[in-house]
DNA sequence: AACTCGGGGGG
DNA sequence: CCCCCAGAGTT
């Protein structure tokens, strides 16, 4: 089986992708890794690339990360989702300035917002900490390899795909191979339409033997999603103004603005100008969003989750893609500009 | 083990 | 419409 490091390790140094996480050399840069394994959780490549870049102009090292308010970490952040992520990252980095960086697997699993996939990926990137990080790349490269026909989201089944991870890594090479296998399965091993003919390990691969790439891995089936009618007020002060509401912090899109139910400010929901229905879905859940424009004449009082702000001071907020959907439909009705 | 937590790209 | 993406935390 140490053919399979081999073969793998030879095609990664032949194609392996030029990311920009990956300038900072080997052993990486903790901060700029641990960065990008927070913004790539459950998130493209393509999708981060501009966050990362505008994230490491904002906040240079782990001290201007720790001393920014959090409200100025949730705005570089706004629109990637999984908002959580943001909070950990600026929780976890007043942690770092303290304490310094982590070393090991389990020094790095202490700090909020890193489980078990990016403390094996960071130590092994930033250490040469021999461990393997399975992430959904490496699930369904070592599910295919093995032929494994049990659901890859049981954790008895990723027990199994782990202990075979760490019977292949090569040894001092674990960054590499860590690295090599989600390449592998970005752009060969992929999800739909495996490349198998150009697969570096395919004479080692039992679904590419059986022709069942493109049936692994198995996952569960997921549960139907919840629909939310939810009602959303542009409200519009005879000054301009806008009011918008901030989302609890351990509530969905917590932290970030939007507009504010009608019943919030006193409206009836039925008496706004119709502006822009849709529906906005999310992982579990779906919101059938009834956008309304509300003339205010008397703006209520600000609050703590309550601001009235001008169209043009819109840029700092944290703002949910459903306030800039609804926005972006006030701006072209040119109720607002 | 099941649920929660965003948003977008692509078949 | 569907799937899945460099997962983690909570219950």
């Amino acid at each position: 089986m140490a053919a399979v490091a081999a073969d793998l390790l030879a095609w990664f140094a032949q194609t392996g992708r030029d990311l920009p996480w990956r300038r900072s050399g080997r052993p990486r840069d903790p901060y700029q890794a641990w960065v990008a394994e927070s913004m790539l959780q459950q998130t493209r490549v393509e999708t981060v690339l501009p966050y990362y870049d505008r994230w490491l102009a904002a906040f240079p090292d782990v001290g201007a990360l720790a001393a920014a308010p959090l409200d100025a970490v949730l705005a570089q952040w706004q629109g990637l989702g999984y908002y959580r992520r943001a909070r950990h990252l600026h929780a976890a980095a007043r942690t770092v300035v303290a304490d310094g960086w982590p070393h090991t697997v389990a020094g790095w699993r202490v700090l909020p917002g890193v489980g078990p996939y990016m403390a094996a990926a960071l130590a092994s990137l930033c250490d040469g900490v021999e461990a393997a990080a399975l992430d959904g790349n490496a699930l369904r490269v070592l599910a295919r390899l093995s032929g494994e026909e049990g659901a890859v989201d049981l954790p008895a089944v990723r027990a199994r795909l782990a202990a075979l991870a760490t019977s292949l890594l090569p040894s001092g090479r674990a960054g590499e191979w860590n690295e090599a296998v989600m390449d592998l399965g970005a752009t060969i091993c992929r999800p739909r339409k495996p490349r198998c003919g150009d697969c570096p390990v395919r004479g080692h691969c039992l679904a590419a033997a059986s022709g069942r790439a493109a049936d692994l891995p198995v996952r569960r089936p997921r549960r139907p999603q919840v629909v939310e009618d939810v009602a959303m007020a542009v409200a519009l002060a005879p000054d301009g103004r806008l009011c918008l509401q901030r989302r609890p912090d351990d509530a969905l899109l917590g932290g970030l603005w939007v507009f504010p139910d009608p019943a919030r400010l006193g409206l009836d929901p039925a008496a706004g100008w119709p502006l822009l229905a849709f529906t906005h879905v999310f992982t579990h859940r779906r919101w059938r969003i009834d956008g309304r424009l509300h003339p205010i004449a008397v703006p209520p009082p600000e609050a703590d989750d309550l601001r009235w702000v001008r169209p043009d001071a819109l840029d700092g907020l944290a703002l949910a893609a459903p306030t800039r959907r609804l926005l972006a439909a006030a701006q072209r009705a040119q109720y607002i500009w």
